[in-house]
Order: structure tokens, then sequence, then C-alpha cells
DNA sequence: CAGATCAGTCTTGTATGCAAGAACTGCACG
DNA sequence: CGTGCAGTTCTTGCATACAAGACTGATCTG
């Protein structure tokens, strides 16, 4: 079960349910899942070790929240990978394009729905899904936990790319994929990234003044009492645009 | 401290002190570390998060036997990853090359030596500190990991291919870098790995029968009491070959 | 009223207790 | 001599207890 709350918390993080800087209380999670803080404690340490949730000693345990220098470097770790995997793998057979335009039809119809959560989940995964056409687990899992940070960057530092720019180079990609140019398909890949981060806003300044909005209980709404079940949510979710602006 | 013992344990692991298949147990580490088994269940959740060890339900922890498959994977990884990066990366500046020299240079003086345990971690070292050079810690995590799972893979599959022809290979490589030549150091690490991975005897079959060294208790010394304090090591470190073959 | 102080409450850090399962040991039996 | 079986011991899994730091809030003081 301890794999279990990893994969759940991870999910709600990914798809933006439990945004970056939100405070995971060990006692609460607990209450939660029903178990005890030890369970919990194993799942955050994991998720720690992957760089996707922080602890402060004898402060608490939060999502992570990136700074732009720790953006960047996620940003370029990822085209890195994704660039010298594209041009040195061998290309795709049928099966692993089909999967990928399936994917791709995924994105479509989320884009169509304007289903926000579930765009954010793909269009973070569409990346890996690629690594996953290559059987290598030890790529996905790299790529997995990459690609999650991504999503806390592009949750932070609001993507001004809004994600039909970003299908439309996914599509690029497949596409150059199935044509079984590798070589191009990896530098598409490479631009995409780029663009993705040049697409950030990475002046927001990620909650200034180190935690204040914690500080000053903006996560609490005004009248509500002190026994929420729900881990606290710091950032407002009620300020994101309509517009469904995100990277990857 | 809990952060201490991951990092003692993965040292004394990549530096073959705790060979592939050892049994690591809470207790007898806990004693050792002067703790409780929490603090070690701590590190070993995280060694394991990262592959570099193993969990059986209610059998025990153990240091990763990677089969061939894994070893396949992996080794493809760090072809990607450090393809990608030195493709990608711009020029190193010369202080970042005057530090690779040195390192060059302490692992001419481990094979001079033939100061085995050195030269496992200096020759996997390599790698992670041409990572160091691009100041990217995200990257550098990625490559420690891998690196560490790399060394893990000479162990079971002691390499047929010596340090000194690694070490040759390393030179070339900081030689194309220290050109500006990107692309061609780019390309030499990859085939250095592809080498490193050719020279692996995956036939030797890790482990056969499951842990059967272990159900026979070759890691005891026959006479040996039953309280040892240290770890069991299953595999006997005897039957290595004197001259230094290992990877990377 | 502004500021300091101190008790109360929350948080994590670490140790410990207990239970359940796996494996080993020795004995009895065919 | 091999084989099955039970008792014992060792292992981890998980819950819980307790300690100590950090924050909150009220009260007291100038």
């Amino acid at each position: 079960m301890p794999r279990g709350i990893e994969n759940t918390l991870l999910a709600a993080i990914v798809e933006g349910r439990l945004p970056p800087g939100s405070k995971l209380s060990e006692s609460r999670l607990a209450e939660a899942f029903g178990v005890s803080r030890t369970l919990i404690r194993e799942a955050l340490t994991r998720l720690e070790t992957r760089r996707i949730v922080r602890v402060e000693a004898r402060r608490g345990w939060f999502v992570n929240t990136p700074d732009a220098e720790e953006a960047n470097q996620v940003y370029a770790a990822r085209r890195f990978v994704e660039y010298g995997f594209l041009a040195k793998a061998r290309p795709f057979p049928p099966a692993a394009i089909a999967r990928l335009r399936t994917h791709i039809e995924e994105e479509r119809a989320a884009i169509a729905e304007g289903d926000k959560s579930t765009l954010i989940y793909l269009m973070g995964d569409f990346h890996v899904r690629i690594a996953e056409a290559s059987g290598n687990r030890a790529l996905v899992e790299l790529l997995q936990t990459l690609t999650a940070r991504t999503i806390l960057i592009s949750l932070c530092y609001q993507s001004e790319r809004n994600a039909l720019a970003s299908h439309r180079d996914h599509v690029e990609i497949v596409d150059a994929l199935a044509a079984g140019d590798m070589t191009r398909a990896a530098q598409l890949s490479f631009d995409h990234l780029e663009d993705v981060e040049a697409g950030l806003n990475t002046d927001i300044a990620p909650d200034p003044l180190g935690s204040l909005r914690t500080t000053l209980r903006l996560d609490r709404a005004p009248g509500e009492g002190t026994k929420t079940k729900r881990p606290e949510n710091p950032s407002e979710p009620s300020d994101q645009s309509e517009k469904t602006h995100l990277g990857n």
C-alpha cells in the first residue's frame, strides 16, 4: 500500500489538485488514507528523493516549488535526455506509432473539451509515452520524474504558451517518428522543450518572501473552521485564467 | 543523519564493499550506525527508489543484482543521457576542463597503484564529474544514480574490459571537450559506453536459481559464528582476478 | 497602543512495541 | 537415508509513544 500512496499523491500533484507549495500534513494524510503516519512518511520520503516534495525540518512537507534555477536545470536535463534518446534510438515500430497517435487523439479531445486537469496530465505524459515506446523501464522512470517536476514548474510559472501550440508540436514529432526520421524527431523535441521553457514567466517569483501565503493563511477560507480534512492549498486555484495555459 | 546513512551505504556499495546480493539487515545496520531501525529503513527506502537496493517482503533488503535486461536498459539510458548532454551542451570552460584533467590524473594514479576500490569509484565518477561541469544539479543527480546502477552491473557481470582501456577512452573524451568539439565528445562517450557494455559477461547468470548462494549460506565462513556485525557478503571477494577488470 | 513574553498547540524526528510471515533446525518417521 | 513436520528464530510491516522545535495567540508591560 505504501507505493499506492505515493502514486495517489503524485497523481494529485501532477493533475494540479495539490498545487506547488501545498502543505502535506503527515497526520492529515494518515487520516485521509486510513493508515498511520509511518506509511505516509515512507511515501513522502520517496517523493522527496524524486524532488517532487520537500521537507522543512519540524515545519512540514510541501509540494515542491522549483525556483528559476531549478526550472532551468530540469528543462535542460529533459532536453538532453529526450534529444539523446530520440537521436540514438532505433526507429519506432508501427505499433508504437499507433499508440502515440492514440495519445495525440486523446490530447485533441481534451483540448476540445477544455478539460484542464486531464490536459495537464496528457501534455506531460506525451513524453513519457515516447519513452515507453522504447520498452526501457529505466528511461521511463527517469522521464516520469522529470516530467512531474516539469509540471510543477509549469504550475508555478504560469506558462504563456497554450496547450494547442504544444499539441501541434507533439503532432509534428509523431509525424517525424512515423517517417522514421529520428534525427528530425530529436531536434523537434529539443526545440519544443526550449519553446515551452521560453514561455514560462520566470519573473513571477514563486511565493514571494518565502511562504508568505502560508504565513498569512490564505490557504484557509476566511470563515472556515480549523479542521479541514484535505491538505491546504496555499495557491488560489481561482486566479488561473480560463484558457488552458500550460507547458509540455 | 538519515541522509548520511544513505550516502554511507551507497559509498560502500559503489566501492564494492557491499557487493550485489548482499543482505542488508535492518537491525544489524541499526546497531552498526547506533540508531534505531526507523532511520535505517528510511535510508533503505531512499535507495530503493533509486533502484540501488531491493526489498523482498518479510525476507529482507538486498543490494540490487540487476538482470541482463536491466543492465541493457540502464546502459542504454546512460548512453542517451550522456550523448544528449554532450551533443547539446555548450563547450566547457577551461576551469571545468582543468578539473576533468585532475580527475584523469587521479585515475592514472589509481591504476598505477592498482587500488581497486578507488578505481571502481573513479572510473564511474568520471561521468558524474562531466555532468558536474554543467552545473546542472538535476543532471548530476540523474547520473549519480545511473552510474551507481552501472557499477552494480559491472560488479555482477565481471567486465572483460580492463580499467586501462576505459581510462584511455576518458582521456580521449576530455581531449575532445578541451578542443571544444562537443559532437565528437558526445559520440566518443556513446561509443565508450557501448564498448563497456559489450565487455560484460551477461551469460554469467546473476546468482543462479534465485539466491542460491544465500540459501547455501556461502556468505558465512564455515566456522564463523552466527553473530557477524557486518552485513553478510554472499559473493566471495577472493575469486576476483588480480587485474582490475571493471566497467565505465 | 506597541512590543515582549509565555503558555498552548502544531509540526516532524526518532525510538519502540507488537504481530505476521518466512526460513531454518532438529526430530520423528517411513 | 530421505522426508515431512513442528518449534524456534529471524525478518520486515506497521502502529504507536514520546520528545523537541516552530508557530500561534493571548496576555502582560512599558
